[in-house]
RNA sequence: GCCGGGAUGGCGGAAUCGGUAGACGCAGCGGAUUCAAAAUCCGCCGCCGCAAGGUGUGGGGGUUCGAGUCCCCCUCCCGGCACCA
């Protein structure tokens, strides 16, 4: 055996030995899984950006861990791995390099393929896939046609960011303060048809099966819920007439309660009435124009400053009749709801801020006990639901729920809506102008219209030969890829060339894995034998999109009937575990076209102020200042991503993995720093010298009779089953910082002993072998590779994968006596020993005999007396 | 702006149910070993204080015998906001 520690060497063998004995294959055959409950551990797939990334590491470590352990404690375990490999990255990269998105797609996904098994992870290699190739996104397509079968799949107009320099469609990540990143222009919003999915037809299930989920974190549960926005509210028209015809605006809203304090009405810059309304008014039609300028993103519009202009156009209340003026708002969205909302700008605090901007009238129609209503400035109570209406005719003195019934059955009556509960949650619009996505498999001829490709032409496939440059999908140029048969009348006819949001993707890939062989189905049998997936982990990023994409196209395949999709009542993920982000520093400067070219923190030096907080960085070659943009998750685009190699290459995979879980607790956001990656390394050094020192393990039966509690050997078995306990119960809570500091306490401890227990005690060998052992199983998930080589090093056993996993015995615990903290008045005074059976009276009456006690009661009498068992006693005096 | 989360020594973090704040590491300091260095080993290490002691978990207030933990208010940071993945 090796003296020293050679991580190089022995992750090579432990790998070789796992290759060669296929440890990693997930199997289904009964005959082969020898009755053992399933476990199917998931990592979210990588996008193939080039490089693996901290992020990754801490992402696969996690998955790697749980899969192992599992596996140790009796589970048939399946972890695959394959690549979330469509995605504008590549089209990027073509643009720079004009390397085919393919290639480029091809190569990085080789080069990360390497690393990850360079790590050492327990994956099911045979079961890998990739999103580009169309043995996987045919059946993107297949799915495609039968939603468009059942209606789910439709096609509606969309609005997108539209570069009108490069004359194509721009990503929101490539439109930067409104304007496009390569040309500058101000980016415009544009309305174009494109398909959409109903996941709002699933809203009340994807809503109510959150409740099904305990193991998910509540944090990711609430973040859905409040996406998906289940809200009663009241939907009614305000009427006008028109060129001598009876109309209807409708709005909805869910405080119809204010209904009487309604002052105006205010209408997208889309919506009919506004373009109605520009026809003869050049300025607003100036303004409409200015409304479409800028993005789409929700945050920007958010966060604009909002104006408006009135249209002249008057409405009648639906309940008193009177006139309310339409405006057109810059902050009201045509693509949610019904483009128009009615202001009530002593209730609500936009309205408010836009009534006073343009003068428009405030009327107080809800009071809250004495409070008094002023329009010199918002109060957070203004918008309360707590209240009651005043200035409100019949609906005077009553509160929230009165009211919003008593108006919804008024304008019920007067057959103007009612009652309506809807959702925040919009429609999924999949239709992407790009190149390198899934072909959505749909011939446009001009006879019969869109005419879906029929199943046995699928897959639509995507030619791989394309580099785009800038200017609008490349397919618009593919004569092979164009120029098909309308498969209904069969005349010439043009295919389709969106491609489909890649969330398509990685929102069915989890069942695929299951039977990633199949060319004839979606998904098979074996799908059924894994499915749900029992642990899912990823960044907490995806807890909105990727997640509720995911659950909504579970349902549709469930729906479908097909294989596995209805276990876990049609929720594909069991458990979650959402893994913090690996953030580190960002560093910009903007490029004359107005775009932003970021710097990797390596090619900066860094400024900071008096407080030594970083200010900015200068470029370490020309010297030229660059921003400093705060800390962020590691990513390709903004340069800012740490390639975990340099760290495998110099120290080994086990103490980066090491490393990585012993920063930090999973769910916690981490700051990159690789300060502690030196003392990880030292342990692993210290590990392998200890098990170099012991040799061979002899004999591994323990003492008949357990010693005194008190003494050494005794001392260090409780010390290593309380180290132990207490790891196993952090590896079921998820918390492996303190499962790597167990082992380390371990190590500590066994070292300890070996110095100062002499080689001739009764037992020593024995009790410092079974800790040894403890140790290396406990470790074994986090660091395979080492504890691999010194279980076989020495004699443990063949192969630590088939070791059982190390349980805490009480019988190693007990103590015969034990330490309180004594307290007086809540503050540490001392301690006391008393035998582990003592009884409260027993403990008060130690506690208040000690010198410490009759110190700080300073002559006062005992008041009360807190006795916590095992822990302390407090003298209240 | 809206939704969700976070803040503990110089740094990463620990503290399971409201019960010793700072486990385990990193960095630092002192020592041993060495011709010397690396490596290794031993010790110290929140802040103020000679000590007794006081004080301390982003800031302010509250509940409690006792608060990092519970309640109210505030600040800053991170994630998401539907075409980055």
């Amino acid at each position: 055996m090796q003296e020293k520690y050679h991580p190089q060497s022995i992750e090579a063998a432990a790998q070789a030995h796992w290759n060669q004995t296929r440890a990693f294959r997930a199997v289904e055959d009964p005959a082969e899984r020898h009755g053992k409950p399933k476990y199917y551990c998931l990592s979210m797939f990588p996008y193939p950006s080039g490089k693996l990334h901290m992020g990754h590491v801490r992402n696969y470590t996690i998955g790697d861990v749980l899969t192992r352990w599992h596996r140790m404690r009796g589970y048939n375990v399946l972890q695959p791995m394959g690549w979330d490999a469509f995605g504008l990255p590549a089209e990027n990269a073509a643009m720079q390099n004009g390397v085919p998105p393919a290639k480029w797609t091809y190569d990085n996904i080789a080069y990360m393929k390497q690393q990850l098994q360079s790590l050492g992870l327990a994956i099911d290699w045979e079961r890998e896939l990739a999103t580009c190739t169309p043995r996987y996104y045919k059946w993107n397509q297949w799915l495609f046609l039968r939603m468009l079968e059942k209606g789910i799949a439709y096609k509606k107009t969309q609005v997108v960011n539209w570069d009108p320099v490069d004359q194509t469609v721009l990503a929101n990540e490539q439109v930067i303060d409104g304007r496009g990143w390569r040309t500058g222009a101000l980016v415009e919003k544009r309305e174009i048809p494109g398909y959409y999915l109903g996941i709002t037809k699933f809203a009340d299930e994807l809503l109510a099966a959150l409740d099904t989920l305990p193991g998910w974190p509540e944090r990711v549960r609430t973040m859905q819920a409040n996406w998906i926005g289940r809200s009663q509210g009241v939907r009614f028209a305000f009427p006008y007439t028109l060129d001598g015809k009876a109309e209807k605006l409708w709005v909805y809203t869910t405080r119809a309660d204010t209904l009487m304090g309604v002052t105006f009405v205010a209408v997208a810059a889309e919506h009919p009435l506004a373009t109605l309304a520009a026809q003869n008014n050049p300025a607003l039609a100036a303004f409409i124009e200015e409304c479409k300028r800028g993005s789409v993103m929700e945050a920007d519009i958010a966060t604009m400053e909002k104006k408006g202009l009135p249209t002249g156009i008057f409405v009648e209340h639906p309940l008193t009749g009177r006139q309310v003026e339409v405006w057109v708002g810059n902050y009201v969205l045509m693509g949610y709801g019904e483009g128009a909302v009615m202001a009530v700008p002593a209730h609500d605090e936009r309205d408010f801020a836009f009534a006073k901007k343009y003068g428009l009238p405030i009327e107080q129609v809800i009071a809250q006990g004495d409070a008094t209503y002023s329009t010199d400035a918002w109060q957070e109570w203004y918008a309360t639901k707590e209240g009651v209406c005043v200035n409100s005719g019949r609906y005077d003195g009553l509160g929230y729920q009165d009211a919003v019934d008593a108006v919804a059955a008024d304008v019920e009556a007067k057959e103007l809506g009612g009652k309506q509960t809807q959702y925040r949650l919009r429609d999924w619009g999949i239709s992407r102008q790009r190149y390198w996505g899934c072909p959505i498999p749909i011939i446009h001829c001009e006879t019969c219209g869109s005419v879906p490709v029929p199943d046995d032409q699928l897959p639509v496939v995507l030619p791989e030969d394309c580099v785009p440059d800038g200017s609008g999908n490349p397919l618009n140029k593919r004569e092979d890829f164009l120029t098909c048969a309308c498969p209904r009348c069969g005349k010439p006819a043009r295919r389709e060339t969106d491609t489909m949001d890649t969330f398509i993707d990685s929102s069915w890939y989890y069942a695929r894995f299951c039977a990633a062989d199949n060319d004839a189905a979606m998904v098979d049998e074996r799908t059924a034998y894994w499915m749900p997936v029992d642990q899912y982990i990823g960044g907490i990023e995806h807890a909105i999109l990727h997640l509720l994409y995911s659950r909504f196209w579970t349902k549709v395949m469930r729906d479908l009937g097909l294989p596995g999709m209805d276990r876990n009542g049609g929720e594909p993920f069991a458990n979650l575990l959402t893994q913090g982000m690996v953030l580190n520093h960002i560093f910009s400067c903007r490029t004359e076209k107005g775009g932003v070219e970021y710097f990797a923190p390596e090619e900066v030096e860094l400024l900071r102020d008096e407080a030594g907080k970083i200010t900015g960085a200068r470029r370490i070659g020309d010297g030229g200042t660059v921003d400093y943009q705060g800390i962020g998750t590691m990513s390709k685009s903004k340069r800012n991503g740490v390639d975990p190699q340099s760290l495998i290459d110099e120290y080994g995979a086990d103490t980066a993995r090491f490393f990585m879980m012993f920063a930090s607790p999973p769910e916690q956001t981490l700051e990159w720093a690789d300060s502690g990656v030196e003392g990880a390394h030292r342990f692993l050094r210290r590990l392998w010298a200890f098990g170099a020192a012991l040799g061979q393990v002899a004999d591994t039966a323990l003492p008949a009779t357990p010693a005194a509690s008190a003494a050494p050997l005794a001392v260090l078995r409780r010390e290593i089953h309380l180290a132990l306990r207490q790891a196993n119960y952090d590896l079921s809570r998820h918390q492996f910082n303190t499962v790597a500091s167990a082992g380390m306490k371990m190590l500590n401890a066994l070292e300890k002993a070996q110095k100062e227990i002499g080689a001739d005690a009764e037992g020593r060998d024995t009790v410092i072998g079974e800790g040894f052992s403890i140790l290396l199983r406990l470790l074994s998930p986090i660091t395979p590779h080492i504890t691999h080589a010194l279980w076989r090093e020495l004699g443990y056993g063949n192969d630590i994968l088939d070791a059982t996993w190390p349980e805490a015995e009480e019988s190693a615990l007990v103590q015969d006596e034990v330490e309180l903290v004594l307290q007086v008045n809540g503050k540490l005074r001392g301690a006391i020993r008393v035998p582990a059976s003592a009884d409260r009276a027993a403990i008060e009456a130690a506690a208040l005999a000690t010198e410490e006690a009759l110190r700080f009661m300073e002559g006062r009498p005992a008041r009360k007396v807190v006795v916590v068992p095992g822990r302390l006693v407090n003298i209240v005096a």
